[in-house]
DNA sequence: ACACTTGTTGCATCCGGATGCAAAGCCTGT
DNA sequence: ACAGGCTTTGCATCCGGATGCAACAAGTGT
C-alpha cells in the first residue's frame, strides 16, 4: 500500500521515519485544541485569537506540520490551482515569464498545473486533464475548440487566452498589440527609405500572423508604400530561409523582408547573406517579432518587437481571477503595448555590447 | 461562495447551467447502482462486471461526469501529480521535452505541477509548494539544499535531479554524459590539428560545467594536447563574448575555444569575428554544448553536443516511479549518451539546408 | 450589576471518491 | 440439489481539512 508500510517496523531500517503524515489532528492534540482551531490558524482571515494562533503555529512546526493542500481543496470546493497550457514551440521568453507566475501563485499557496501541447494541435485533452483537477482557471496559449471553451464555462472555470483568439464570449484574451507594433515597424522602415517590402507570413491559420501582417500592411499604406508582397511558410527558421530565397528570386530588388516571428527572420537573414548575396541592412532590411535572445546576438542584431510576456501572463491570471469572482463578466480583450527594438538589421546603430537589449 | 451561486436562479440568466458539479452519486442514482460501483467503474483494475461498468459509463457521460481528481487523491492518499522544478534560464529543448512528459502523465490521469525558479537560487520554496500538494515525485533541474532533499525523503516523495548533483543517497540523478561527450569533442578537435585550447567555464559552482570541463581536459590529455586554458564567466551570451575577448588578448594564437554551453559559444563566436578579427573555423575553432536551435543557424553552424532531453526527463520520471514503489532503493546515477553534432565551427562540411540538424 | 454586542472556540458534518468487509450471486463438481 | 470457491455489489467508513452553528467568553453601555 505505497508508502504507508504494511509492517510498521519491517522494511524501513532505522530512524524515526514519521511513517504517518502529520495531520491537523496531531497538531490539535499537541496544542490541546480542536482540529477546527488548527484549520483556522492556517486560514488567512479566520476567526482565531492571536494567542491561539501562535500556540498552534508553534505546535505545528514542532511537528513539521503543513496543511494538506489536496484536502483543503476538497473541503473548499476550489483548488487554488491554475491550469496552464503552453505550446511546444513557444518562444523562450515564455518560460522566463512563467517564473514570475509560479512565484506569484506560490505566494498565495497555489500552483500551476502545466500541460505542454504540440504546436497548435487542439489542446482539448489538456483542458480535460486540467478540469479533472478542478483548476480554478486556465491560461492557454494554444488553439482550443469551442467545445472545450464551453466545458470550462460549464465547470465555472475561467479561461483566458494569450495571443490566441476564440469566438466565445466567456473567454478573455490578452494579446500584445501585434497590429500597432507591426505598423510602427513598417513606418520606421519607410522612414529609412524602404519602398518595396515583403512579408513572410506564417501558416494561414495563425492568429498572430494575421494581426501582424495586417498591421504591417497598414503601416506601409500609412507611409504611402505599396502593399507588401506576401508569402506563406512554416513558423520556423527553415520556413524563413526558404521564403527569402523564393522572394528574392521573384523580386530581386526588395528593400525589406519582414517576418512574423524572429525565428523566421533569422532564416531570412541567413538566406539573404549566404544564398542571395545580399547584405543586411545595406542591400535589404529585415525585421522580426518576439525579441528572442538570439535577436540581440551580434550575428543578427535583429530589429523586432518585444512583447511584455511576463506582464501579459500576469494580466491573464488577473482576468481569470476576476472571472472566477464574477462568472457573468463580458468578454474582455486586453491589448498590451509592446516595445520596438531597433537594431542593426534596419540600419540602426549598434550601441553597447551585443546580447544585452 | 464562488461559483456555487447563492440564489439558484438569480445571477445566471438562461441555460440549464449545471450549477452543481456532477458527482459519482448522481451517476449512481441515474444508473441505479451504488456510489462505490461508480467509483469502481472508473478505476482501472477494480472488481466490476463488464455489464455494470458499461451501464455506469453510459450514465456517466449522459451526465457529463468525470471523477474529481482531487477527491480521488484524498481518498487514495496519493495524488498522481508530478512536481517539476525547472530553471528559468534552461535551454529551449527543455520545454519541448516537457511536451512528452505532460502527455505521458495525462495518459495515466496525472499531471505536472510546475515551478519555475530563477537561475539556481535555491529551489527550496518550490519544493515546499509541491509537497503541500502531495506530489508523488519531484523532478528537478535546479540546485537544492540537503534539507529540502531530506524533507522529500521524509514525506515519501521520490526526488530525481536532472543534470544536477546532490550528496544525498535518497536522490536519484540523470545526467547526459557530459564528461565523455566533452572528451570526444576535444579529441575531434585534436584530430583537426588543434593544439592550444581554452575552455570557457561557467560559474564556479555549476555542476555541469565542472563535468564538461573535466571531460574536455581529459580529452585533450588523451590526444597529447596541453591542458586547456580556463576562464570563468557568466552562463550567457555576454559571458562568452567577454571571455573570448579576454582569452584572445592573453593567447592570440589559440586554436580552439570550447564553451560550457551553446549560449556562451555564440558569444565567443561573435566576439572572435567582430572584435578579434578571427575567422571561425579557419583561424580558430569553437564548440559548445546543448545543441540549441540557434546552433544550427547558418550564421553559427556550431559544433556541439545534443543531450537526449526528452529521454532524460522520461528516465527521471521512471526512476522516480520506481522509488515510489521501493523507497529503500539505493541512489542511482544514470548517464545518458549524448550525440556529437559536428558543424562548420569545427571545419566540418555544412551539408543540406541549415536549421535542420 | 445586567442585558447585549462582538469575538472565540468546539462540535458535527460536509467535500467526493476509495476501499475493507460482508452479503449476495454465480459457477463447478458430484 | 447442494457444498465450496470465486466474483460482483453494497454498506459503512475513511482520507484531511473547511465551515455553519451553537456555546461560551470577553467587552460595552447605562
Amino acid at each position: 500500500m505505497g508508502y504507508r508500510s504494511h509492517n510498521p517496523a519491517a522494511d524501513w531500517p532505522v530512524v524515526a521515519m514519521s511513517s504517518r503524515r502529520v495531520t491537523s489532528y496531531d497538531v490539535a492534540e499537541l496544542a490541546g485544541v480542536s482540529q477546527s482551531a488548527v484549520s483556522r490558524a492556517f486560514t488567512a482571515d479566520a476567526s482565531v485569537s492571536a494567542r491561539m494562533r501562535e500556540r498552534i503555529l508553534t505546535a505545528a512546526d514542532a511537528l513539521g506540520y503543513r496543511p494538506n493542500a489536496i484536502a483543503r481543496s476538497l473541503g473548499k470546493g476550489r483548488s487554488s490551482l491554475l491550469g496552464m497550457i503552453v505550446n511546444q514551440h513557444t518562444e523562450q521568453g515564455y518560460v522566463n515569464a512563467l517564473r514570475g507566475i509560479t512565484e506569484l501563485l506560490r505566494g498565495t499557496g497555489g500552483g500551476a498545473l502545466l500541460q505542454v501541447v504540440d504546436a497548435d494541435s487542439l489542446a482539448d485533452d489538456a483542458v480535460t486533464a486540467l478540469l479533472d483537477y478542478q483548476v480554478e482557471a486556465i491560461v492557454c496559449s494554444s488553439v482550443l475548440s469551442l467545445r472545450a471553451a464551453a466545458r470550462c464555462a460549464d465547470a465555472g472555470v475561467a479561461l483566458c487566452l494569450v495571443n490566441r483568439h476564440i469566438d466565445a464570449d466567456t473567454v478573455d484574451e490578452v494579446v500584445s498589440d501585434n497590429t500597432a507594433s507591426s505598423a510602427a515597424l513598417a513606418r520606421e522602415l519607410a522612414s529609412r527609405g524602404a519602398v518595396k517590402t515583403a512579408y513572410a507570413y506564417g501558416p494561414l491559420t495563425s492568429f498572430v500572423s494575421r494581426l501582424r501582417h495586417a498591421g504591417f500592411a497598414a503601416g506601409c499604406s500609412d507611409a504611402g508604400l505599396p502593399e507588401p508582397f506576401k508569402v506563406h511558410c512554416e513558423f520556423t527558421y527553415r520556413g524563413g530561409y526558404e521564403a527569402a530565397i523564393e522572394l528574392i528570386a521573384q523580386h530581386p530588388d526588395l528593400d525589406v523582408i519582414a517576418a512574423a516571428t524572429d525565428s523566421m527572420a533569422f532564416g531570412v537573414m541567413d538566406a539573404l547573406q549566404s544564398c542571395c548575396n545580399k547584405r543586411v541592412p545595406e542591400d535589404i532590411m529585415v525585421v522580426g517579432y518576439d525579441d528572442e535572445a538570439t535577436a540581440g546576438f551580434a550575428s543578427y542584431r535583429l530589429s523586432t518587437v518585444r512583447q511584455p510576456m511576463e506582464a501579459m501572463l500576469a494580466k491573464a491570471v488577473e482576468l481569470a481571477r476576476e472571472r472566477i469572482e464574477q462568472p457573468g463578466l463580458a468578454k474582455r480583450e486586453i491589448v498590451m503595448r509592446g516595445e520596438l527594438i531597433l537594431r542593426h538589421s534596419t540600419g540602426h546603430s549598434p550601441g553597447g555590447t551585443p546580447g544585452h537589449t
